[in-house]
DNA sequence: ATGTGTGAACAAATTCACAGCG
DNA sequence: CGCTGTGAATTTGTTCACACAT
């Protein structure tokens, strides 16, 4: 599958999304953001390096992933940010509407309705499902919630392709396997779980615990690092998980090898 | 990651968590996730490829990453789940508590405070602030709404080294900038604006939208391979941001084929 | 001049494949 | 044997440095 060399000579991939990194894909969004933010406060020009700062990014970064776009630079000058928000804008697919149910309308559920920050990237909640029935009937940001088995019916009548899931961690496969079987192929799940999903189904996992789990452990290694010595709480919940070591303060760690 | 220099003589951390890669560490809070799931249904040893499909990863990948922390796995027979919990755990700063602060209670705000799944990685929200004072007082999840200036003393005086930002875009840099100012090292927002902080803090960003984005990308180029012409809608908020091409028509996407 | 676009060098992460231990 | 742990190979991503277009 990788054709390393011949590339050059030829015009812009068909439609310019072909071989674009992963990485690169994440970070278009962020960069598209911060056009936007300069298109509105008047700027017409950014140079890489300017672009990259505020993306928080490095500018060869930033200047690699926009020519995997054929980009659309002007040498010794920058980029022209209502070409770039445009050229940007179309391979994230935002000429499009992108239809989005979510499933789930707890407190999550309703923080999501109601958060306005998608529309900029081409997505729009359509739908709101629950498969409680003293949920289902209620209002949340002009939307009616329906009944979940409804979910059949968004897919094929409405077009919706994305499912973000907004359950319980014990529900969250069952959630997640209905949507599938109903159509969605592309499922963002807050749950606390890892959820299985059939080979074609693009699941991606947004959880608050793991991203504090990983400060925690930053937080932790600075401590170590500034010999610090942290406050020791052992709270109940975790003594139940099992952990905590013999003693209560594992300092003298086995350094194998 | 963010280090420009190449590593100089790097102080480690006397424990195992010496040069533990940042993959590496992002996968962790998920493989405690499944092992302490697995520990609660009575399993007392698991493979690294039943831990690995389980995880979402592949074996190899799970064994090099437990590795790192000086693994604890029996050769011909796996891993003891009690065992490894234990010692990822510790990795993650179990033993801890790590003192959360949630800035912002509008309904996301409300939502975090609310979702109950922090505590098995180790993390505690022990506080809320807003900066409106009439939602300041407020009793949500059990806390009462402080207000915002309150952060210096939740840092000094309770020992808060995080700080989630739930905030409004347009406040969220200032908040950041509070927050740093107050002492905290280390950031979650959910603000879908890149904030900038001074060397030596941890920031995270959680962003629906770019998540959403990175879908549409993945479903765009789905579509695109299949040959399939997607429903084209330009809602307003797309064409007042600058996109959908020249002429505010451009349907005319060129397709492959 | 100036700053993009890009090969080439470098670094990080993943995957392979197998030695070695229980 | 079976399965971990790990060097070596491979893939993927980042950074450098400079030719070249404007």
């Amino acid at each position: 599958m990788t054709d390393p060399h011949p590339a050059p000579p030829l015009r812009a991939p068909r439609d310019g999304t072909r071989g674009v990194p992963d990485a690169t894909v994440a970070r278009l969004p962020v960069y598209l953001r911060v056009l936007t933010g300069l298109g509105e406060r008047g700027v017409t020009t950014v140079s890489s390096e300017e672009l990259a700062l505020a993306a928080g990014v490095g500018s060869a970064t930033l200047r690699k992933d926009l020519s995997h776009l054929g980009s659309y630079g002007v040498r010794g000058v920058g980029y022209d940010v209502g070409h770039l928000v445009q050229h940007v804008g179309r391979c994230l697919g935002l000429a499009e509407e992108w239809r989005v149910v979510i499933v789930g309308i707890g407190s999550l559920g309703h923080a999501l309705a109601n958060y306005g920050g998608f529309a900029p990237l081409g997505t729009r909640v359509v739908a709101l499902v629950d498969s409680d029935p003293s949920v289902v009937g209620e209002q949340v940001a002009g939307l009616e919630v329906q009944p979940a088995e409804r979910i059949v019916r968004l897919v094929s009548e409405l077009g919706v392709r994305i499912a973000v899931l907004a359950v319980p961690a014990a529900s969250a496969q069952a959630a997640c396997d209905a949507v599938v079987a109903a159509g969605i192929t592309s499922v963002l799940s807050f749950a606390p779980v890892e959820l299985q999903v059939p080979a074609g189904v693009e699941l991606r996992r947004v959880d608050l615990s793991t991203e504090l789990g990983i400060l925690a452990f930053r937080e932790r290694r600075r401590a170590a690092a500034d010999g610090e010595e942290p406050v020791v709480v052992l709270p109940e919940t975790l003594v139940a998980a099992g952990v905590g070591g013999r003693g209560a303060r594992g300092v003298h760690a086995e350094v194998a090898r």
